[in-house]
DNA sequence: CTGAAAGCGCTTACAG
DNA sequence: CTGAAAGCGCTTACAG
């Protein structure tokens, strides 16, 4: 190989060198540590200006490492018989905890049931215990979320929250999709899909709905589609808190046979494998079914041709990128965003075998 | 912030003790550099696998900071009147080389025009003088670039193909979409969104087409749906090497007004835009139309609802990851994956503000 | 075949 | 307010 031997950039020695200080004395200005004199100070930063000088973060890093471990808690839905999908933001964070775990960082799990809000509860006490010194979770219980939100802002403990925010409520770092998109976008494949004469089903399949901040939205941007194009398919609402396949297969099949010009059917959630599974089982083909998040259930009902749509917001990468903006944050004080917005992915049968959660 | 102060991972310090060894001979064994008796070897091998040694990878980087710079090359179309798509490219070449930089990383940009061959050939000859130690490129002239990859391949030189394969090839790297599903997805889009009875137009809009392997594949794919799901519709073919919008829409509205049945058009390339401003000058809303690539003019289309969908495979990502396949294997002798997929997104009105290139 | 020492670019006690 | 020195975990001449 062919290498130069000219320096790329200039590090802090060339700086005390030029400024005629000590490198303890530039890294003082760098970082403005003080107990510098104003003088030494603006000279040290005309240097710094002029040679546009970037830090080596390899180095800063490396220098770090002995300052012993961050501990960072992540507190999220465990995965259950109804749905494995929290699976993928804890692995986004254990990938992330592979880049950096060299770098003293220490990631403790407290994983609650989705369906409890006690043992929501019980584990905010438990990493309230643990003393993390950064929090990734999901807020599926607003009100206990708060609560912990507040205390983590009273004792400075960064926070970042995936997947749903909470609304009105100004978070540190929200890292999700915009979820009201999320729903209005469903609503325009419905639309490129079924004629106007055709009624569109929406179905809420949740233990939890009413204080089910996601789902509701999504709903409502469903609905706003319509309404903005003024679209005149007529919208049908099916909610149900009982999320076996028995029952739901037993009341949808009520509903359907009443209405019998249904052309597309929403599920806000990833439960929409439950409705696949009817409609197979119903030899219901034609009706267009869309749904949410890249699960394996959702995923088998797509290649068999009976979810048309799955919308995915990368929930993986919303675990890893939670993670990383916590490290970064605590080890290079570097500020997070206050909203990172996932894309809002469009996966059907023909293009999901190369998509990336 | 609390802290533990216990190490996560032994180092080579650790290792060098324990086996009774200077810290040199570890760093023999762990990279086979030879020279290390036997029995040695075999004692170190022992702890570093009890230890379950990992090294520490920025200790490693800046280790081999002062080595000298490492050349890359990147041999891209130049951006022009016709499409500012290979823009994308090179901003993810720019923003991997932002974060390696540091560590000696240096790129060189050879840019050609797509219509021109010798163009091509020019720089490929510039390349091959630069000397590079890894290069970065399109094959948009297969035979010129199965000669600079022959050319590669006998002295060493890595090399990473974006956007398009050279088929029948086995190349080296290769970071793209699977082009053949990227069009049949499009055709899977216009199933969804038009009826058996309407006709379907595959517009080629390019200087080059018959020697243009990523647009014929994509037509393949295209058609390749159709056949496969038994469908009706009558596909027609557009082609033009004549790329300027009066030439565009003068031949398209001479066969739209033949054809009136056209339900969907598929452009091939990012060219769509020149498509989507014909319809608007004609007032044809009611046609679906579909394209590729994430750039502003297609972008202006998609908010006015003249283009549909647009299919987009990350190009900027591309670039990114190219680099840093060529960074990880020349530093870190990482090998390089043969082929990386990368997602093929669709685009709409509704999402593309989430879209990340 | 092996080891002592310098260096990568930064941070951090510690001394003055 | 300032500087000399040690250290982060690794690699690499150099000496033996």
């Amino acid at each position: 190989m062919e290498k130069n031997k000219e320096k790329v950039t200039a590090g802090v020695k060339e700086i005390a060198r030029l400024g005629k200080v000590s490198i303890a004395t530039v890294d003082r200005v760098i970082h403005n540590r003080g107990g510098v004199s104003k003088k030494t100070k603006a000279k040290i930063q005309s240097i710094i200006e002029k040679l546009n000088y970037q830090p080596n973060v390899l180095a800063q890093r490396l220098a770090l490492t002995s300052r012993g471990t961050i501990r960072l808690a992540v507190l999220l839905p465990a995965i259950s018989e109804e749905t494995e999908f929290w699976q993928a933001p804890l692995d986004g964070a254990k990938q992330a905890l592979d880049e950096i775990k060299q770098y003293g960082i220490h990631i403790e799990q407290f994983l609650f049931d989705q369906n409890d809000q006690k043992s929501f509860s019980k584990q905010v006490k438990n990493l309230i215990k643990f003393k993390a010194d950064g929090i990734l979770f999901t807020p599926t219980f607003p009100e206990e979320s708060t609560k912990l939100i507040e205390r983590a802002e009273k004792t400075g403990t960064p926070y970042v929250l995936i997947n749903a925010d909470i609304p009105q409520t100004d978070t540190l770092c929200y890292i999700g999709a915009e979820i009201f998109s999320s729903g209005y976008i469903a609503a325009q494949l419905v639309h490129y899909c079924i004629d106007e004469k055709k009624k569109v089903l929406v179905a809420n399949i949740a233990a939890e709905i009413d204080n089910n901040y996601a789902i509701l939205r999504k709903e409502e941007g469903f609905m706003n589609y319509f309404k903005d194009n003024n679209l005149p398919n007529e919208v049908l609402s099916f909610k149900t808190t009982q999320t076996s396949y028995s029952s739901v297969s037993k009341r949808l099949s009520g509903l359907i046979k009443k209405q019998n010009d249904i052309g597309a059917i929403l599920v806000t959630n990833s439960r929409v494998s439950v409705v696949a599974k009817y409609l197979e089982s119903a030899g219901l083909k034609d009706i267009i079914l869309l749904g949410y998040d890249f699960i394996n259930e959702n995923i088998t009902y797509l290649k068999k041709g009976f979810i048309d749509f799955l919308i995915c917001e990368k929930p993986q990468e919303q675990g890893y990128r939670g993670i990383m903006a916590l490290f970064q944050y605590l080890v290079f004080s570097k500020p997070m965003e206050k909203k990172y917005f996932m894309p809002i992915d469009i996966i059907t049968k023909e293009n999901y075998q190369f998509y990336r959660n």
